[in-house]
DNA sequence: ATATTATGTGTAACCGGTTACACACCGAAA
DNA sequence: TTTCGGTGTGTAACCGGTTACACATAATAT
């Protein structure tokens, strides 16, 4: 392996000069400049990051925390994360926390060790001070961990409202609103644009707390479906659990779109392969993963950060399990 | 930041006992350990793992390289190798490669560079000597690399005379199998156990190549169930082409499973939401990934390994794309 | 009794970079 | 002419560990 002495030897000048010249800090002559370039090109000299790392304390390790990769939300996020990562030369690792605030400490710590350069965090349960104490650039995903912290989410509210409408205007009269979990942000946002827009319908509706799982809500749409068979409509807060109730209805008897219209929200793929097609309102996840990277970088290279907070816009997808709109 | 002369200091021992003492290399009296220890604890001292990196060449980070996250079977995969790696105090480094030969190498020689432990790969366009050169423990999956790298796999042979015995036990004549590309080592084993078990039941059937994909593997169904209206049931090398074909079995107006039966490859989450449940010929990816993880870790750590081939298990699911069996 | 081996420890070189500091040179300002 | 700021460079300390080597002592073998 050639190290930076190597390179010094050849060019015939000192270490100093040649490590000056590659991170372009400090003066270096135009000859300097010149032999070190060409005793680089000779030797296939490659700086070692390590070695960089234990001076500068820096590296270019980003950490992406997520609850679980598993969940279909996240793996485009992580794509989108690893893809502008790479194109500005950070490598991206990986930890799964299962909401677990222990192992999201865990992690932190670890990866301080290493000289991370950064996190991008999505979790729900996040401790707060924890994070805030980090005293490494952060940036989270749907969830506000403190003014300081830049903050990336879909429009949820704006969404909710424009599903909500979807739904009322194919004819929907008792919709039934399927909630997310109360510790989730997003949910409560989707929640209260639900809220808004039935509220200024006034027509009835009915809200049920349901967790994003399938089985869960397939079970807890069946049940509700028997219990009020008027019900014309559902709004799931998540397309797994909209792919549930859409279960639950073939189950139950009903057929959709014609007796019940379901519209879910996340805009994942498996929503397309469903009979009929799950009309959704989708998130943009791939933008919004990197313009938290990019917004994580920016920090890390102590560019100014314009804004604190991105909301990435969100898009009704027309599919098969909504009626083509009434007149 | 506390640092082993620190600790040196307040145990009233030299750096290099405490180094001994922490890597449990060469001697250390029972006196000098006690000291050590307590000294670690009051100051909480941890040590640093880029300056070790640093003299050791060595680090506990593993690379996974895989074309791309957001194909659903690679999340649960990636799931397990974090896992097992967490347990064995290893971190995991993502790498998305879009079987792009050129990203692949590049990865490897970056990671090479911060001293990376080992690679689990997942290709299907491996540059074969490269990564036999790369002179760094590997563990391959779905692909032998060369004859000393460990691999696993899945059963897909085995897997594929199951799900085709599925179908011919249910009554099937007239098959179609929706075979996989070529390129990829998977969809071919898959392929053999399909042709080996439709041949030997001397009944008709019909092999298309359809991607992985499924926009086109819908299509590509629709069209042959109407050349041939006979075909009474599909063995789709993936998930993804399943629901395609279910998909394709509704717009044709097939009722399934009645008139048709379809059973897929994979055992991705999806199959469950579909309306009929897919069946599927289940694999294994949590255990895949997680022996991956395993293997992968013994080598970087020296233990002897008792395989260079692990094949795991495959498990045939059977929900409603498929009737009961026939007696 | 001496030779040999096992045990225990510290000094200092080393891993491969970055950078503070000292110093030399040059042209411009005083 | 002196002074001074901008250029340009090298030496050596430093980042925080690991480890070769030298040395000392105790235990065992001969």
């Amino acid at each position: 392996m050639t190290t930076i002495k190597d390179v010094a030897k050849k060019a015939g000048v000192s270490v100093a000069t040649v490590s000056r010249f590659l991170n372009d800090s400090g003066y270096v002559s135009a000859e300097a400049a010149k032999a070190v370039t060409a005793a680089v090109e000779e030797l296939k000299y490659e700086l070692n990051p390590v070695a960089r790392s234990l001076n500068t304390k820096k590296s270019n390790l980003i950490g992406l925390i997520l609850p679980d990769i598993t969940n279909p939300f996240f793996p485009e996020l992580a794509r989108a994360v690893e893809d502008v990562a790479l194109t500005y030369g950070y490598t991206v690792v990986l930890c799964n926390s299962d909401e677990n605030p222990e192992k999201e400490k865990n992690y932190i710590e670890t990866l301080k060790k290493k000289y991370i350069a950064g996190f991008i965090v999505t979790s729900n349960q996040l401790d707060a001070p924890h994070y805030a104490n980090a005293n490494v650039p952060i940036v989270a995903l749907d969830r506000t961990i403190n003014e300081k912290i830049p903050t990336v989410s879909s429009n949820n509210k704006e969404g909710a409202i424009m599903g909500t409408n979807a739904l009322l205007e194919r004819g929907c009269r008792n919709i039934l609103f399927l909630r997310g979990p109360e510790e989730l942000n997003p949910a409560n946002d989707r929640y209260e644009g639900f809220m808004e827009a039935i509220q200024s319908s006034n027509l009835q509706y009915q809200v049920v707390t349901c967790p994003f799982h399938f089985a869960d809500s397939q079970e807890i749409v069946a049940r509700v479906l028997k219990e009020d068979p008027t019900i014309d409509g559902i709004f799931a807060s998540s397309d797994v659990s909209a792919a549930g109730a859409l279960k639950a209805a073939s189950l139950v008897g009903k057929r959709v779109p014609e007796e019940l219209q379901i519209v879910g929200f996340d805009g994942v793929a498996m929503g397309e392969m469903l009979s009929p097609g799950l009309t959704t309102v989708a998130q943009d996840v791939y933008k919004m993963g990197a313009i938290a990277a990019r917004v994580l970088i920016k920090q890390i290279e102590n560019k100014k950060i314009d804004q604190r907070f991105y909301e990435v816009p969100v898009k009704l997808i027309i599919r098969g399990t909504t009626r083509s709109v009434e007149e």
